[in-house]
DNA sequence: ATGGTCGGCAACCGA
């Protein structure tokens, strides 16, 4: 079982990209975000002709998540639930025992800006959210763009970041705070090594090709799943594409 | 400190 996670930054305008992605590395659940398309404009058609079923809430402009999985899934809900609920930053599908989470964690703007407390909660919501649905001893996987970086090593430059809504300590703690409900990095778990990024800044100059980027997407298994990992890794070709997005492609392999 | 580049969408906002 191959599970993926594509930030698109529009799914129209990456739809080739991710077409060709989806049949030379044949995953079974890709989760984007930001696809950026209201749910009738969602070019449904392509993915169905590569054999794809998918899941997905939208809005214009911004935004916007879609589950593109080989099989239909069992169940399918978005958002985390009450007020503000996010429908179009958090799907929820599930293949038999298997619950994957999809989420475009809000990015937070500024340190001083009300969007980056408004993250912050956000962690505490999700945590909230696994509490309610789910137990840490069920095969659970959360991906997405989670606009984190956990650690020094995954930023190029950390100790110029400390006041970044993505790196900031409070950040990282509300983070850990959620992931400690009973996750596994899977991605760390397979690579130790420094330099290993998910996103690539396109607003400076070669930042793919000097290696600066940062490590905010992420796949995350709760134990019993993570256990099955058998590899995991960041594709990095999309970025040398003629239209990049400005992430990459994560996958992560299961033996189950 | 600023601006750099994208995508959406039609002026700027968000990243």
């Amino acid at each position: 079982m191959r599970i993926a996670t594509f930030n698109a930054n529009s799914v129209r305008a990456r739809l080739d990209i991710v077409l060709d992605w989806l049949n030379k590395h044949d995953p079974d659940v890709l989760c984007m975000q930001e696809t950026k398309v209201r749910d009738e404009e969602f070019p449904l058609g392509p993915f169905q002709d590569a054999g794809y079923h998918v899941s997905f809430k939208g809005q214009k402009s911004y935004n916007g998540v879609a589950i593109i999985s080989k099989t239909r899934p069992v169940k399918v809900s978005f958002g985390l639930g009450g007020r503000n609920s996010d429908e179009t930053r958090l799907a929820y599908a599930r293949f038999g025992a298997l619950h994957v989470i999809n989420t475009y964690v809000p990015q937070g703007r500024e340190i001083t800006h009300e969007m980056y407390q408004y993250k912050l909660k956000w962690f505490r919501r999700l945590k909230k959210y696994f509490d309610q649905k789910f137990t840490a001893r069920m095969k659970v996987v959360w991906v997405g763009d989670l606009n984190v970086a956990p650690e020094a090593m995954d930023i190029h430059n950390a100790v110029q970041q400390a006041k970044h809504v993505c790196y900031h300590v409070d950040v990282r703690r509300s983070f850990a705070s959620t992931v400690g409900w009973g996750f596994v990095d899977v991605f760390r778990m397979h690579h130790s090594e420094p330099g290993c990024y998910t996103f690539f800044d396109y607003r400076q100059r070669n930042t793919l090709k000097e290696n600066k980027g940062w490590r905010i997407d992420h796949v995350l298994a709760t134990p019993s799943l993570a256990k099955k990992c058998t590899d995991s890794f960041i594709d990095l070709e999309p970025r040398g594409l003629e239209r990049p997005s400005d992430h990459t492609f994560l996958v992560a392999d299961f033996a189950i």
